[in-house]
Formats: C-alpha cells, structure tokens, sequence
DNA sequence: GCTATTAAACAAACCAATAGGTTTGTTTAA
DNA sequence: TTAAACAAACCTATTGGTTTGTTTAATAGC
C-alpha cells in the first residue's frame, strides 16, 4: 500500500514510468497520423527512441498499447465534456459550449483524440476490444447530445421540429467526419463545426 | 478499329471480361466492409472464387485494383451528381435534391461508394495514387457544393449569415461521418442526412 | 470446314519482405 | 540480492507478388 500509483503489490521504478510515457506519447502521434495498421511497433521503436525489449516489457501486445492510448485520452475527454452535462445552466448555453469547444479543439494539431477515433473507427472491426471501445464512446456521447438537445428543445430554446435522435446522430458524424476530412488543415475544421453550431444555434 | 471494346490491339475473350467483373464485384464488397489493410488478396481470392493466378492476370497489384475499384464507382456517381449541377432549376432544388439522393443512397447497405471513400480517407497515405484519387474527388465535390450554396444564396434561396466555404465543408464533412459511424444502420444514415438538409434548408 | 498456331486465361507452386511476438541475456536500482 | 527494466538475437505466420506450367479459345492458312 506504499506505492504512489494505482498499481499494487508490483514494484515499480521512475525510469520505468518514464519510457512508457514516452511510449504512449509516441504512440499517440502515430496513431493519430497514420492510423493502427500502417503503424508498425517498429515505427514506434523508433519514434520513442527504445527498443522492442523495452515495448513489450510494458505491454503484451501492439493492442493493448492501442487501448491504453484510448483509455489515456478519454479520461481528460470525459472528464472534460461528461462535466459539461452536469452544469447548472441552460442546455442551449451547454451545446453552444460544447460545440465551441470541440471546434477549437479540431483546430489544434496536437489534439489526437479525434482523429484516433475517427481512423480507428474505419479501419478497425467493430467487434474487436478496441471497435468496442470506441463503440461504447460513441453511443454515451449520443446519448449525451440526444439528452441535452431534447432538453434544449422542452425548454424552447431549440428548434422543436427536428427529432433529437437524428439530430445528435448527425453531430456526431460530422464531429467524426471533420475529424477525416480536415487532416492537414485544422482551420477548415474548426469552420465547419463553428457552422453546424451556428446552423443549429440560430 | 474493328474492336468492340475500347481497347486496341489486344485480344479479349468474353470469359476474362467476367471473371474481371466477378472479382471486382467481390472487391468492391470486401473493401466497403473491411476497408483497404484488412483485406487481404486471399479474402478476394475466397471470395470471388478463383485463384491467385487469375488474379494477377488481371492486375498487376492490389493497389491497382483498388484503383479500378475506385473508377468504376466513380463513373456512376460523377455521372449522376456533376450532371445535376448542370441542370435548368434553382439552385436550392439542385441542393435539396442532392441531399435526398445522398441520403437516400446512405441507407441502401449495396452502395459501397461512400464507406469506401471514407474508410480509404481514414486509413490510406494522402499522398499515394489512392489518397490522390481520393482527394481529387473531395475537392471536386466541394467545388460543387460551393458553387450551389453560393448561387442559392445569391437567388435569396439560402440564409447568407454562413459562408458557403465553410457550409460546404461541413456539408461534405457529415455525409462522410455518416458513412462511418451509420456502419449496420443504414436508416440512421439516412435520417441524419435528411436531418441535414432540413437544418440547411429550412 | 479443318487444323495449326498463338495469345489470353487461368492454376499452383514458389519466394522474399515484413509484421508481431518470444526468448535469452544484461543492466539498473530498490 | 532480487526483481524490474531494458537490449538484442531469434522465430514464425502472413502478405503481396512472381514464376512456371497448363488449359481455353480466337484466328490464319490451307
């Protein structure tokens, strides 16, 4: 029950948390560049400046790797945007943040979250762990904008005659197809989603 | 000259023109269904019922089939989008008409062309053949939604409080999210998009 | 119209590169 | 002194692609 982390009864050094950050840094870009198949470990090897010795030591395979990198980045997503739902305002006021947020974010190169998922989704069979995982996002985050568009639209802030269900569902593909479509220039992306919000908003 | 067929000189029997069609038949299903990486030239093989020999009689690479994968669907949908640009109607009908049709097309689980270009988007090189044929479509795709939303705002037909730059890409950005995330549903594809046009349109 | 010829169409064995993953051995540090 | 952390050689399945050989069918010459 001394150790620091999470982790029990194993032993663990500083320098040992240090490479799997490094690891999980570079894993992080190339994912986000290049996809999960045309990342080889190789490519990783070199990027984190370590040997294979080194990768697997910390992890059992090239998918575990995969989903300690989304498990990585949903949690500042979730905490992030799962709070939002939780605020004290209107639910107007929570979409237009909501959508302003993840714009800018699209904007940012080094945001990877997106692009991640929006790769993996394609390329990766839905019934794997990782297709699973990213299954499970996708429907709590439908649910959070189907929640907070009907509610938007019982407090008549939104227009009412458009169902939330397609709405959200639409939100979200274009969230995920900005996300495709925008690689290389971040710009374009954050204009499209400042105009599904303002499409949406107004 | 006396060929029937476009191609000069060589000899082409009726019985390679079919198996032609049978494996690229097979392909275009594989490819929609698993995307590029993951489908190997076995699967095709299985698939189309012949052998590797057959194969590579007809193309020299995958790539290459990939490609011709990619032009016979092209010709189809270019035929029937670029040509209603060209009608004698108002620009709003033109849009509305093509977002029925798109929308319409998303549902039907036998039109591979939209997951096929989103799935290759997400997880092939932008720059390689592929990736360029790719993104020679999608700027000729914006171009014409560009050109629609302008005229359309320019007949008063549209809100002008949204650049037709930025409309355009989110136009395109939610009919690809839409392939990717709709994968089994059809029908929430299809109501996404109609979402879509009615949030654009009215 | 029949046959010889030739190229297309296919089959199947073979090959090399790459990928992910394991094993074995060495260093580091609690 | 012991286990974590790493290095590096090794292993094997799969993949895309080639080669070599066989069948099929269109056509030229008689």
């Amino acid at each position: 029950m001394a150790s620091t982390s999470g982790r029990a009864k194993t032993r663990i050094s500083l320098r040992g948390e240090q490479t799997r950050e490094q690891i999980l840094i570079a894993a992080r870009r190339l994912f986000s560049e290049s996809g999960y198949h045309r990342t080889s470990v190789y490519d990783l090897f070199e990027r984190a400046g370590i040997t294979k010795g080194a990768f697997f030591h910390h992890w059992k395979t090239k998918e575990d790797l995969a989903l300690s990198v989304w498990e990585n980045l949903n949690e500042n997503f979730n905490e992030e945007f799962f709070s939002i739902q939780a605020e004290n305002c209107k639910s107007r006021e929570k979409i237009d943040r909501m959508l302003s947020r993840i714009s800018e974010l699209s904007m940012r190169a080094d945001w990877p979250y997106g692009k991640i998922f929006a790769i993996w989704a394609a390329e990766l069979p839905p019934e794997d762990k990782i297709g699973l995982a990213l299954k499970d996002l996708k429907s709590r985050w439908l649910m959070l904008w189907k929640d907070l568009i009907s509610k938007a639209q019982a407090e008549h802030d939104l227009r009412a005659d458009i169902s939330a269900e397609n709405l959200s569902f639409l939100v979200i593909s274009a969230i995920c197809g900005v996300q495709l479509l925008g690689k290389g220039s971040g710009v374009n992306s954050k204009m499209a989603l400042e105009t599904l919000r303002r499409a949406i908003l107004t």
